[in-house]
DNA sequence: AAAAGACCCAACCGCCAGCAG
DNA sequence: ACTGCTGGCGGTTGGGTCTTT
């Protein structure tokens, strides 16, 4: 037998809000507040609604501080690096840009920015769309133009030959506000070894403030390979996980300076001159095996 | 001008985790 | 420990609107 419906669905309205149902909403919440239930709140309100479609309707349109409209540059980016970094987990994402709804930003994801970051114009013709994704992929992959460098959507990828947390860290560099996330974000995702050293990242993430983070892998909080100088690399997020599975040894941590072993300048020529592929050799753990690929995976 | 197709987005659906009894 | 309920979430849908033919 299935689970009891939270409302009589023959007797709820269901489509479209009309504006005095908006109105009864929201003056009922705004003086009584939801009072913590949901399923019950439509009948005090005096509403035909399901719970779940009073919520939705609130939260999503009604509820204030909500910000309609474009979506600006900076929020793209937002989106396409927490998008890079955890995936469809749209609430999270939503809890980054204020004012905007999970809803809201899956819906802008779906039919407008994965097309604006594969290149596709927004009425293409079918037979097109392979051809322009191959182009963007060979641009991606082969060209080592400058211009690879300063596109705002470019998304680079690390995966280990042997995966062991995916990711375990993801540092963004949201205008010069920068909001580190929290662990819980990856609940199910991690393990115990990980969160230790997601804990050491936040730490870095916070240290960094003005500049991006990038970390290849490694298995001591000191020695992941990464960048933190002040340059433009806030549109490139890089996460992967080392070869080795011993996080025992996680104690050290080390200024974000003196972990570096790979200046920007060098990164950018293995990227370059790198076939999807390249290996990158940590001076104190040994390195991890990195892939990037070109958006088209989403 | 009309039909067809594409796009957009509000709203729905079903699943899952957490909690109370 | 088990069961049922609720809130929260992500995926999907459907209908209105816009664009193209």
């Amino acid at each position: 037998m299935g689970r009891a419906p939270c409302c009589d669905k023959a007797n709820v309205k269901k489509g479209p809000w009309s504006a005095e149902e908006d109105s009864k909403l929201k003056g009922f919440i705004e003086k009584y507040g939801t009072g913590g239930n949901w399923i019950a709140l439509p009948h005090k309100a005096g509403l035909k609604r399901c719970g779940k479609s009073c919520r939705l309707r609130w939260l999503n349109y009604l509820r204030p501080n909500i910000k309609h409209g474009e979506f600006s540059d900076a929020e793209d980016r937002t989106i396409c690096t927490l998008f890079a970094s955890i995936g469809s987990r749209w609430s999270i994402i939503a809890s980054q840009l204020p004012g905007r709804t999970d809803n809201d930003i899956k819906n802008y994801w779906n039919t407008k920015l994965k097309k604006k970051l594969l290149g596709i114009s927004s009425s293409p013709k079918k037979s097109s769309i392979h051809h322009q994704e191959q182009q963007n992929q060979q641009l991606l992959f082969s060209s080592p133009s400058p211009s690879l460098f300063s596109n705002p959507y470019i998304n680079i990828n690390a995966t280990s030959t042997t995966p062991l947390h995916k990711p375990f860290l993801s540092g963004f560099n949201h205008q010069a506000n920068l909001v580190p996330i929290s662990p819980e974000a990856f609940s199910g995702s991690s393990t115990s070894s990980s969160s230790s050293l997601f804990q050491a990242s936040q730490y870095q993430l916070k240290e960094s403030r003005s500049s991006a983070v990038l970390v290849f892998g490694g298995d001591q909080a000191g020695s992941c390979t990464q960048i933190s100088q002040n340059m433009s690399f806030d549109n490139f997020m890089l996460y992967g996980s080392t070869g080795f599975q011993d996080f025992s040894g996680l104690q050290s941590s080390a200024p974000l300076e003196e972990c570096s072993s790979y200046g920007f300048d060098e990164i950018k020529q293995i990227l370059m001159n790198s076939n999807n592929e390249f290996f990158l050799e940590d001076q104190t753990v040994g390195g991890c095996k990195a892939q990037w690929r070109s958006m088209d995976t989403f």
